[in-house]
DNA sequence: GAGATATAAGTGATTGATCACTTATATTGC
DNA sequence: GCAATATAAGTGATCAATCACTTATATCTC
């Protein structure tokens, strides 16, 4: 059973029917938000019963907190997976990663852009601390400078990529992010060294 | 009749029954989303009736966006108000006013932060507006790189203070912005040159 | 491998609760 | 005594979730 994570499906193998929930959920919920939307019309947007969303999920709420578990631990392997480099190579390693995930499945990466302060049992190990860990690591090599908390770093550096992609939701003439990741990368290093 | 904008009212005058909705209604909004808020626990939580909520604004929707232009419009003239200085001294106070704004009322700047995206009507005249102007005004006149897209740079600028709000929404140890303004100045400004 | 038995996948009607919003009535301040 | 301000009691619609039931796919027994 081939397990897929992009436009086709999030964690449920392609093209069978709890794949096609979790996508249709995911447009949904990007576009009306979670509250906005009732499982009646995810099961209509599924082309499914709506008593069949029920086998697959014991609850709209585990539902949405079934996607965003996906695409929170995506980011967090993508950022760890950097980790034994030098900060350059990582940084532009991960900003490259980033842009290329939120340009393959943007519903996922728009989901987790917008909801993810509606979980925060899952933020305790999440992107933001792993990236966290990565600068508490390169001030403890005096690579950075130690004078800053490291979460409050990572969130900064974080956010020259995360604000251009919520730039794009608002419309912004943005079409793919992996268009700029050496820019990102450049701001990105501007931001850890000179804050 | 005085005007207010503080943890007592957004645009109402302090103390009034629309005031209280309105408070009400922007705590909520914050805490559980939009859609996942009831007018009849909005009246609850304000200590009025259900039925008055709709003498003063003609639905639920007319509610959110118009606490929503309030915050957006503060904002916009915020960034606007420093326009006529050098890029130091208009980056400074920008992000100055933009600390102690949401510093003293978290609620009403939450709001913008979480939800502005649903509001894409209001998106082609705001603070990202604002701030990709006075980006191109400083491109034009030699003081910043030209080869950047004015609305991404100011993104990615802004980014750095937005997302260090997000990581209060999340939790992380950050009790006030204004206690690290000179640093978000440092960082704006590296990414402004930088990128 | 055929028949029997179990399990998983799927349906759509229905439930009580809750939704945004309205109407009729009361209370207030001048 | 009259507006303006407020309330409580509703309205039909829609909500998330469950129900009894059907169909398809395994798994077992011999």
């Amino acid at each position: 059973m081939e397990m897929v994570s992009d436009e086709r499906g999030v964690t449920a193998a392609a093209g069978t029917a709890k794949a096609r929930i979790e996508r249709a959920a995911l447009t949904l919920f990007v576009e009306r938000s979670i509250e906005g939307v009732s499982t009646k019309s995810i099961a209509a947007q599924a082309g499914v019963s709506e008593g069949l969303l029920y086998r697959h999920f014991k609850s709209k709420s585990d539902l949405s907190r079934t996607l965003m578990k996906a695409i929170h631990d995506q980011l967090t392997i993508l950022v760890r997976a950097h980790s034994g480099q030098s900060l350059e190579a990582a940084v532009a390693d991960i900003v490259r990663d980033y842009a290329a995930l939120a340009d393959n499945d943007w519903p996922l990466f728009a989901y987790h852009l917008l909801y993810m302060h509606r979980f925060p049992n899952l933020a305790s190990d999440g992107p933001l601390r792993a990236a966290a860990e990565l600068v508490a690591f390169n001030q403890s090599a005096g690579r950075l400078p130690a004078a800053v908390a490291p979460d409050l770093l990572a969130s900064m550096a974080l956010g020259v990529v995360l604000q251009a992609a919520h730039g794009k939701l608002l419309g912004a003439n943005i079409e793919a992010l992996s268009d700029h990741i050496d820019m990102f990368e450049r701001a990105v290093m501007a931001v850890l060294e000179d804050a």
